[in-house]
RNA sequence: GGUCAAGUGGCGGAACUGGCAGACGCGCCGGACUCAAAAUCCGGUUCUCGUUAAGGGAGUGAGGGUUCGAUUCCCUCCUUGACUACCA
C-alpha cells in the first residue's frame, strides 16, 4: 500500500474529476433493470465564474443522497442544466454589444467546472440549456400547444411596467420595498401601470386541477398551503341587485349589479353596494348621477394614482352616486332593502370577482370601516359572539325574515336556494389566480413562433403536428439585431430588425412575426422532462423512456419558487398530461425546499457588505470534501445557517485524519475478540447511517463519522475490510479522497487501469449484519416515580422478573427504595425500568 | 390582518413510533508542547447548591392537561421567521 502521507487533496481532486468526467461516472440508465430514482435540483442560471454558496446549499445534500440511493442499488438520475435566459446576460449585451449567446456559453462553461470541482455526481451526458435552439425548439413547441388548445391569448392587459428595465413584469415579480413602495423584483426599481398587448396563458383554467392536484403530491404543507392560498379557491354565490334610479325607475345600460359573495347569509345586513372605479358601469352610472364632477373626480384621481398609492391608503375613501340605488333580491320590500345606496370606492379591487361588493357593515372589517365612515346603517344579521365578534363570525341568523335562526351553512344554503328560484343568484367557485402574462418586451428569451397576417388574424409558425426531424419551421431561432436594448416605447429589440420580423404565412401572404419573447420562466417549466430524453430531435421526450422516469422522484429547490417556477411548471405538466404527452398527472412527486447560509455575523451575505463566501475559494483552501462535509453538517436542509469556518476547519481535519489512518490499515487481525468489537461498531455504525440516510438527515450522519473516525484512530491496526466498508459511507462525502483510498487499498495505482465500474462510487452500500453487532449487557435507566436515579446492567433481553430481581439486590436501589413499597413495576425492554413508590 | 413553520446550553444543532435531554461541532476554561505566541494534542464544559468531592435541586418560550413517564401528544397564551396581503 502507499507510503505516500502527504495529503495534497488538490492533486487528489485533479486527478479523480477528470476520470470521472471521461468515464461518465454517474450515468443514468434508460430502462435499466434497477429501480429509478429521479432526484431533482433545481437548475441553475449560470451567472458568474463558479456556483455561489446558494447553490452549494442546494445542491450538496441532494447530491449525497443521491448517491447513497445509487450504492443501494437504484437507477440514480441526477442531472444539472442551465437556465440560461434572462437579464443579466441581456444588460451586460446591452452595455458590451457582447451577444449574449456568447456570454452565456463562457458563464456555463465556468458553472460546470465549479460544479465538478464541488464533486458533484451528476451524469453530464443529460445536460440541458434552455438558451439553446435545441432546447428552445420544444419550449415553442409547447408554446403553440397551448395556442392550439386556445389557452394562448393575446390581450389588452394593464401590467406592471418598470420604465427603467423598458419591461413590463408579472404580477409575481413586483414586490413591496422596504418602504413599501412598489417595485421590480429583480432590480429594485420602481413599477406602473400601463396597458399593453399582452400575451397570456389562461392558467385560470387548470386553477381547480392545480389547486386538487397538491392531494396527490407529497409535497411539505407550507408549500401546499402556499400554493392553495395563491391559487384562492373560495365557494360563495354570485347574486344580482336590481339597479335604480331616485323614483325607483330602471336606469339605461346598468339593468342590475352582480356581486360575489362568501357570506350570502349576511345579505339581509347589506346596506351599501361598492363599485370599483373602473368598472365599466362607471361611466354609465355617472350620466344619471346628481353629482356627476366629483364622481368623475374621484374615479380621474383614483386611476391616476399608482396601485402603490392606493394601498397605502390606509384610511378608506369613496363617493357615493347620488340618484342611484340597489334593490336587495332576499328583502326588496323593507326600507333599507329597496333603497341601497352605491358608492364608488378604490377598496374594491376590479380584477377579483365582478369588482361590485355588497356592503355588510355589521359583519365585514372593511365594509364595517366604510360604514362608519360614511355613517350608513349596521345591522347585525348574526348573533354575534360572546366576546362581542362580528367581522367573520358564524353563528345563528337574525334579522333575516324567513330565515331567522338557521346556522350559517344552512342559512346560506337556503337562500340561495329562493334566488336561484327567482333568477336572483347562483353559487360560484372563485380563484384569486390571475392568468399568467407571458410575454416580455426583450431580446434574450425564446421568440413566440406566431405570425401576425394582414387581415389580423394570428397563425402558428408551424402546426405542431408537422413538427419532426426534417422540419426546420422550429426552432424560430433568434436573429441578429444591432442593439440588444428594448426600443424606447418598450418594445422588443427584435422590431427593429425589418428583414426578420417580415414573413410569409403558409399560403405565401404577407405577415409580420410575433415580437415579444417568452419570460423566464418558460424554459424551466419542462426541464425535468428534456432531462430524461435530452438529444432527442422528434420529440420534447420519449414516451417510453418518461414512462419509466417519472414522476421525479424527490425535488429540491428554494422556497422563493413555490408560487411561481413550482406552480408554473405543474400547470404545463398538467396540460401536457391531458393532451397525453406526458405520463403522470404531476410531475413531481416529492419537494423539499431548501434553506440559506448567511454570513458569520448572521446577517444575509451581500456583494455590498463583502461578506460573501465563495465555494470555489474554500474549495481551494480546505478541499471539496471538507467543503460539502461542512455544508451539510450545518443542519437540516430546510434551515438557515450562519458560515462558521472553523466547524469548516474541523471537517478538513477530520479527512485529513482519515487519510492518516491509511497507515493502520492491516490485511487482518488475529486476536477475534478484538476483531470481533470492531465488527460490531462498524455495523452500528452503518446501521445507524443508513437510517439517517434514508430519512435525510445528512447532518447526523457528518457526526456518526465524526465518532467512527474517533474510534478507529483509537485502534492499533485496522482490518482492510473494515475500512473499505466505511470508506463507502465516507466516501458520498469525501468522494475525492474517500475515492483515493478505496483504490489505494487495492493498490491499484495507475489511473488507466482503473475500470469504471471499480469506481468506489459504484459499490454497494454496505449491508448491516445484526448478529455482528455485540449487545450482551444493557446499562438500563431506572427510574423512582419518573425520575431517573440510576442505571443497572442487565443481559439483553432480560424480562420483567429478571430486571426486578437485579434492582431489589442491588445496594443502590435498595437504599434509594428505603424500605417503602413498591406499587407499580413499569419495565419496557430494552429501554426503561420505572418504579412507582 | 391571514396562512404555514419554529422556539432546546454562550452559538449551530442532536434526541427513532412518548422512555437516560443536550449526540456531533463551534466557542469558552484548564493542561501539555513552546523562551513566547500561533498551530497541534489531552481533559472539562446546561444552570445552580455543595470546599475540589460525594450528593442534591432546577431545566427544552409561558401556563395548564393527558400519562407510570412529555422536547415529543392536547388546549390557551407569548415570541420569532417565512410567505401572503383591502381577494368581499
Amino acid at each position: 500500500m502507499s507510503s505516500n502521507n502527504n495529503f495534497d487533496f488538490t492533486a487528489i481532486e485533479n486527478k479523480w474529476k477528470k476520470y470521472w468526467a471521461k468515464v461518465n461516472l454517474y450515468e443514468a440508465v434508460d430502462f435499466s433493470q434497477k429501480p429509478k430514482k429521479y432526484i431533482l435540483a433545481e437548475f441553475p442560471y449560470p451567472s458568474g465564474k463558479s456556483i455561489h454558496v446558494g447553490h452549494a446549499m442546494r445542491y450538496t445534500m441532494p447530491e449525497i443522497y443521491s448517491r447513497f440511493l445509487r450504492m443501494s442499488g437504484y437507477n440514480v438520475m441526477f442531472p444539472m442544466g442551465w437556465d440560461a435566459f434572462g437579464l443579466p446576460a441581456e444588460n451586460y449585451a446591452v452595455k458590451t454589444g457582447i451577444h449574449p449567446a456568447e456570454t452565456t456559453e463562457k458563464l456555463i462553461t465556468d458553472y460546470r467546472h465549479s460544479m465538478m470541482d464541488m464533486g458533484y455526481g451528476i451524469d453530464w451526458e443529460r445536460e440541458v440549456n434552455s438558451t439553446d435552439p435545441g432546447y428552445y425548439k420544444w419550449t415553442q413547441w409547447i408554446f403553440l400547444k397551448f395556442y392550439e388548445a386556445g389557452l394562448a391569448e393575446l390581450r389588452e392587459e394593464p401590467v406592471w411596467w418598470s420604465p427603467h428595465l423598458k419591461t413590463v413584469l408579472a404580477e409575481e415579480e413586483v414586490e413591496k420595498d422596504a418602504e413599501g413602495n412598489l417595485v421590480a423584483e429583480r432590480d429594485g426599481s420602481p413599477v406602473e401601470r400601463k396597458l399593453v398587448r399582452q400575451w397570456v396563458l389562461k392558467i385560470t383554467e387548470y386553477a381547480d386541477t392545480l389547486f386538487d392536484g397538491l392531494d396527490d403530491t407529497d409535497f411539505p404543507s407550507s408549500v401546499v398551503e402556499a400554493q392553495r392560498n395563491w391559487i384562492g379557491r373560495s365557494y360563495g354565490a354570485q347574486v344580482k341587485f336590481d339597479v335604480v334610479g331616485e323614483d325607483g325607475s330602471a336606469i339605461d345600460g346598468v339593468e342590475d349589479f352582480e356581486v360575489y359573495t362568501t357570506r350570502v347569509d349576511t345579505i339581509f345586513g347589506v346596506s351599501f353596494m361598492v363599485i370599483a372605479p373602473e368598472h365599466e358601469y362607471v361611466a354609465k352610472l355617472i350620466e344619471n348621477a346628481a353629482n356627476k364632477d366629483e364622481i368623475q373626480a374621484y374615479v380621474d384621481s383614483a386611476k391616476a394614482k399608482t396601485e402603490l398609492a392606493r394601498q397605502q391608503d390606509k384610511v378608506k375613501t369613496g363617493v357615493r352616486i347620488e340618484g342611484v340605488y340597489c334593490v336587495n333580491p332576499a328583502d326588496p320590500d323593507s326600507e333599507m332593502g329597496s333603497k341601497i345606496p352605491v358608492f364608488v370606492a378604490d377598496y374594491v379591487l376590479a380584477g377579483y370577482g365582478t369588482g361590485i361588493v355588497m356592503g355588510v357593515a355589521a359583519h365585514d372589517e372593511r365594509d364595517y370601516e366604510f360604514a362608519e365612515k360614511y355613517e350608513l346603517p349596521i345591522v347585525d344579521v348574526i348573533e354575534l359572539g360572546q366576546d362581542g365578534e362580528r367581522f367573520g363570525i358564524t353563528g345563528k341568523a337574525i334579522n333575516s325574515g324567513e330565515f331567522d335562526g338557521l346556522a350559517t351553512d344552512d342559512a346560506k344554503e337556503a337562500i340561495i336556494e329562493k334566488l336561484e328560484k327567482e333568477g336572483k343568484g347562483e353559487k360560484k367557485k372563485n380563484f384569486k389566480i390571475r392568468d399568467w402574462i407571458f410575454s416580455r418586451q426583450r431580446y434574450w428569451g425564446e421568440p413566440i413562433p406566431l405570425l401576425h397576417k394582414e387581415d389580423g388574424t394570428i397563425e402558428a409558425v408551424v402546426h405542431t403536428s408537422d413538427v419532426g426531424e426534417g422540419n426546420d419551421l422550429l426552432p424560430l431561432e433568434l436573429p441578429e439585431v444591432e442593439d440588444f436594448k428594448p426600443t424606447d416605447d418598450g418594445n422588443s429589440p427584435l422590431t427593429t430588425n425589418t428583414e426578420w420580423i417580415n414573413a410569409k404565412t403558409s399560403d405565401g401572404s404577407n405577415a409580420l412575426r410575433e415580437t415579444n419573447t417568452m419570460p423566464n420562466w418558460a424554459g424551466s417549466c419542462w426541464y425535468y422532462l428534456r432531462y430524461i430524453d435530452p438529444k432527442n430531435s422528434s420529440a420534447f421526450a420519449d414516451q417510453e423512456k418518461m414512462k419509466y422516469w417519472l414522476p421525479v422522484d424527490h425535488y429540491f429547490g428554494g422556497s422563493e419558487h413555490t408560487t411561481l417556477h413550482l406552480l408554473y411548471s405543474r400547470f404545463w405538466h398538467r396540460f401536457l398530461h391531458d393532451n397525453d404527452l406526458v405520463p403522470t398527472p404531476e410531475p413531481y412527486a416529492k419537494r423539499t425546499n431548501g434553506g440559506i447560509l448567511l454570513a458569520e455575523d448572521g446577517t444575509k451575505m451581500s456583494k455590498s457588505k463583502g461578506n460573501v463566501i465563495n465555494p470555489g475559494e474554500k474549495v481551494n483552501e480546505y478541499g471539496a470534501d471538507a467543503v460539502r462535509m461542512y455544508i451539510t453538517f450545518l443542519g437540516p436542509y430546510d434551515g438557515t445557517f450562519p458560515y462558521n469556518e472553523s466547524s469548516l476547519k474541523r471537517c478538513h481535519k477530520v479527512i485529513a485524519d482519515v487519510w492518516a489512518l491509511k497507515d493502520n490499515i492491516v490485511e487482518s487481525i488475529d486476536d477475534s475478540e478484538a476483531l470481533a468489537e470492531i465488527n460490531s461498531e462498524l455495523h452500528k455504525f452503518v446501521r445507524n447511517v443508513t437510517e439517517m440516510a434514508e430519512n435525510l438527515k445528512m447532518n447526523t450522519i457528518v457526526s456518526q463519522i465524526m465518532v467512527f473516525v474517533t474510534y478507529m484512530k483509537g485502534l492499533e491496526s485496522l482490518p482492510v475490510a473494515i475500512w473499505r466498508d466505511f470508506l463507502k459511507v465516507f466516501g458520498i462525502y469525501a468522494v475525492f479522497t474517500a475515492e483515493q483510498l478505496w483504490q489505494e487499498s487495492f493498490d491499484r495505482g495507475d489511473i488507466e487501469d482503473i475500470a469504471k465500474e471499480d469506481s468506489l462510487h459504484l459499490q454497494d452500500w454496505p449491508v448491516v449484519n445484526e448478529d455482528l453487532i455485540i449487545e450482551n449487557v444493557l446499562e438500563l435507566p431506572v427510574q423512582i416515580n419518573g425520575k431517573v436515579r440510576g442505571r443497572i446492567e442487565v443481559a439483553v433481553g432480560s424480562d420483567e422478573a429478571n430486571v426486578r430481581e437485579a434492582i431489589e439486590n442491588d445496594e443502590f436501589f435498595i437504599g434509594q427504595i428505603d424500605g417503602k413499597e413498591i406499587k407499580k413495576f413499569i419495565y419496557v425492554e430494552g429501554k426503561i425500568v420505572n418504579l412507582i413508590v
